[in-house]
DNA sequence: CAAATATTCAGCATGTACGCTGAATATTGA
DNA sequence: TCAATATTCAGCGTACATGCTGAATATTTG
């Protein structure tokens, strides 16, 4: 995947990104408490925001792969993807093995 | 800790923040493999950037405890601080708790 | 069909992020 | 002390993030 610019999107950027705010993070698990799906009106209610900007912050989790949607009548529902989070398990992992036990710092 | 504009600086902000970029993942597993510890000049070289762009990114990081840094003579070392990324585990464990049976998506 | 409801799109203002360059600082070695 | 080395500070330009408001779209209900 490759951005406009002609730069490479990188998965682990997307997900960083997106958890960096903490409108996002409470979004998640606002759903998560929830039940794992809620409609994008329940989401906005629970914040002071402008329900616009909720909307936003619902993409950029929807594009970092964290949520999915599907429309509902008239409603869209959002619905938690806890597998991704794997993905930041993934990268954490990294730091788990021993690198080189010769240059290791006692 | 609150920041010049009075909004509380979450600890959690500046980790996931510091962890959006490539390049400053990059350099968390640039020292890790190295043993732990690198000096900023060492840091630097791995990367086709002006060193000062990288010196902004290990702020960054010491900023959000995921380094430490000591001078060295004419050289500062900067180190990894692993328990910092504890935290980030700490968040993901807020999804493996089943919130409410009740609501369980089958 | 018209009105109400639910959500999204478009555009604006402000602030921050991130690359750069040039200058400054601190330490070491001749 | 002077020059070399290692790093940081200051400031610039461009791009993006994030709040907002107003308009548009889609769906259901009367």
């Amino acid at each position: 995947m490759v951005d406009e610019s002609g730069r490479h999107e990188d998965a682990y950027e997307a997900v960083f990104s997106a958890l960096a705010h903490p409108a996002r993070r409470r979004v998640l698990l606002t759903i998560y408490f929830n039940g794992g799906s809620m409609a994008a009106g329940e989401i906005a209610a629970v914040f002071s925001h402008a329900w616009q900007t909720t909307t936003r912050h619902l993409q950029i989790l929807e594009a970092a792969g964290l949520l999915s949607s599907a429309r509902d009548g008239r409603m869209r529902i959002y619905h938690l993807e806890r597998k991704r989070l794997d993905l930041i398990r993934d990268w954490l992992a990294h730091f788990t093995i021993t690198p080189d036990p010769t240059k290791e710092t006692p």
